[in-house]
DNA sequence: CTAAACTTTCAATAATATTTGAAAGTTTAG
DNA sequence: CTAAACTTTCAAATATTATTGAAAGTTTAG
């Protein structure tokens, strides 16, 4: 296999990937693309590469950089934008879970909290199903939370290392 | 807030909170009112409670049940059959985090084994690139795979209380 | 066996999400 | 300031995914 193809295979598993996750399949291509480019591409390369329209381009650019994921280059002597995507693949995950985490649990975890106080009869099995499965919820969500903050904040290598070694 | 109105705001929620994770909507509420059921429910109940046809309901318990999420249960003196869905939370997110690192993870693991041997300039910097990143991911895959795999036969307590403690 | 009760399938339809491309907006060189 | 270079927006078009409902399939009581 050569470059060409290794490349081309490699974009189109990572939106795979990414649409299996709920993730728009072609911000995943435009981000796997910059994954594997040494060097900063420019909207029009991105178009070149995936075969996609200018807007299209633009906005899962823009979206990538609103997770974080991308930053904007600038070349001197060229007034051209151009995108570079941090490579650090641990960086990434932290990253994406940082964002999942803020955009998709936290409101859950307001819902949920709400939920708490649901009136009724405590000896109606419907209602105490209903309060125990908020109840339950809610607690694994908050340790989720918790987990995945201290994550964060923890540095790869040190990270796995502890947990291999406590999971043995 | 009453129970019915509790009941609604939680499935609405769970349905949400699955359409963004790549979940069919009507699945993740499936589960839902599942979940809060004491008693199991049949299609009818099902189909009632959503507001959806008997097709829609047939096939997405029938995904619950390849999920591991829901049995089926049969009453006696019935004919009907009757769902019932496993309510310990934790062992619902080990299921789906087993399920979907069997269906998304283990096919992506297979492509980026491929990848490893793309023929090339070993001086080339995209080649060198591309090489890296994979091998990067896919030593994060590897490792996301090994934690998994414990946590799957970890108990809920013992594990959080363990990473809790370490990450104190 | 037969018919009623129930479940499953799947082509047609509807709903949702993504993409395009041209127009509008913005920035900067000169 | 002006025009060229570049970026962004967004309504319309396309593509994808989910849903319906009626027909086909299956099971079981009698």
């Amino acid at each position: 296999m050569n470059l060409v193809e290794g490349k081309e295979q490699f974009i189109q598993a990572w939106g795979t990937l990414g649409s299996k996750w709920g993730i728009n399949r072609t911000m995943a291509q435009v981000h796997a693309l910059l994954m594997i480019s040494p060097d900063p591409l420019s909207t029009e390369d991105i178009m070149q590469e995936l075969n996609i329209s200018r807007g299209n381009a633009n906005m899962n650019v823009r979206d990538l950089i609103d997770w974080g994921l991308v930053e904007k280059v600038h070349k001197s002597g060229d007034r051209k934008e151009y995108f570079w995507a941090e490579k650090d693949i641990w960086k990434v995950t932290t990253q994406v879970a940082k964002e999942r985490k803020k955009r998709e649990l936290e409101p859950v975890l307001k819902v949920l909290d709400q939920l708490s106080n649901v009136k009724g009869d405590r000896n109606d099995k419907n209602v105490k199903a209903f309060v125990e499965g908020i109840s339950g919820i809610k607690r694994m969500a908050t340790n989720a939370d918790k987990t995945l903050e201290t994550m964060i904040k923890a540095e790869e290598n040190w990270f796995f290392g502890a947990i291999l070694k406590l999971f043995k």
